[in-house]
DNA sequence: TTATAATAGTTACATCTGTAACTAGTTGCA
DNA sequence: TGCAACTAGTTACAGATGTAACTATTATAA
């Protein structure tokens, strides 16, 4: 029996690898980052326009408001945000006196943070419109694709992050 | 017979919207941006790390390389990207002679785009390792689970897309 | 024609973000 | 102890990006 034509691995592109056939909108970095871009932008209306919040503010609030007392560290991890940006964040945050830091009492590096009062009053205005919008993302889905779709998503999220690790650049 | 519980549009979480159970590590827009940028992050070490390009010059780049004698207003159209940064990439590329750009002689407001051969080389050497992230990234999922998320993909933009248009802001 | 509006592209300014350097405080260990 | 290494958080600097203003050119229409 003959061997049969090897199966193309995932995708058949690749078996014209030629580069003018390149097509950025076929790429699925590109298409991702199409997707995340048009969806940020529709939801940002709920936390930027509305309540004057930049992104990283908008997810400190979020975590805040599930999480309270978190540090700045454990909003980073919970947030897969940068250092920087969340320390500017909390810093506008309490400013606006939306956010209060605590000093940790074992440890004087660490400051504990919690939504005030007016703080929590954000968080509950901004997430009703935030799973609003997610709902009418998600309308054009049938349940069953929704499931479908986020299990795929984290899949792929495992993917991309098992590529990130090895070199660690 | 009692009347179910209507059924959930869409999400279950829908049912209890209290606020501080929002959890942002399963808020769509939330995870799409964490893979997007997962992604970008592992596919920039092919164009920026090794080619010293940015996101936006390699889009330009990509985009060239399967269709020369654009105009600005073409690239930006076809890579979803901004006057700007597309004005910015352009003349750096040109100042590095990967980009030619000629005066269109129909309309001198306009200049044609394309790639000069040392550009065409780079956009070579790009490409096969732009394909083999997508590669690895994407054998994780099984060839059937690849269209499926694909097609899910496609169908979540043209809800974001819709989302955004009605409003205009 | 000629004045007005629209378009292609650039430049100026403000904002956001990341890397690196810095301060302050803690841990480990000789 | 006490000194080196580490960690939490901030600040300084540089790069990327978007909004608005600007130049140059073309289209519209009175």
């Amino acid at each position: 029996m003959t061997k049969r034509a090897p199966l193309a691995p995932k995708h058949n592109r690749k078996d014209a690898p030629e580069a003018q056939d390149f097509a950025l909108e076929t790429f699925l970095p590109y298409r991702l980052s199409l997707l995340s871009n048009t969806v940020s932008e529709g939801i940002a209306v709920a936390y930027r326009d509305v309540h004057d919040l930049s992104l990283t503010e908008w997810r400190v609030v979020a975590i805040l408001g599930r999480f309270p007392d978190l540090t700045a560290t454990d909003i980073m991890a919970r947030g897969a945000l940068d250092k920087v940006p969340v320390s500017r964040a909390v810093a506008r945050l309490e400013e606006r006196g939306l956010v209060r830091r605590k000093a940790d009492s074992e440890d004087r590096r660490r400051l504990t943070l919690r939504l005030t009062p007016g703080g929590v009053r954000l968080f509950n205005a901004v997430v009703p419109e935030a799973l609003a919008y997610e709902d009418r993302l998600l309308s054009a889905l049938a349940p069953e694709e929704i499931h479908q779709f986020e299990h795929l998503l984290d899949r792929l999220l495992a993917s991309a992050r098992a590529l990130n690790e090895p070199g660690r650049r």
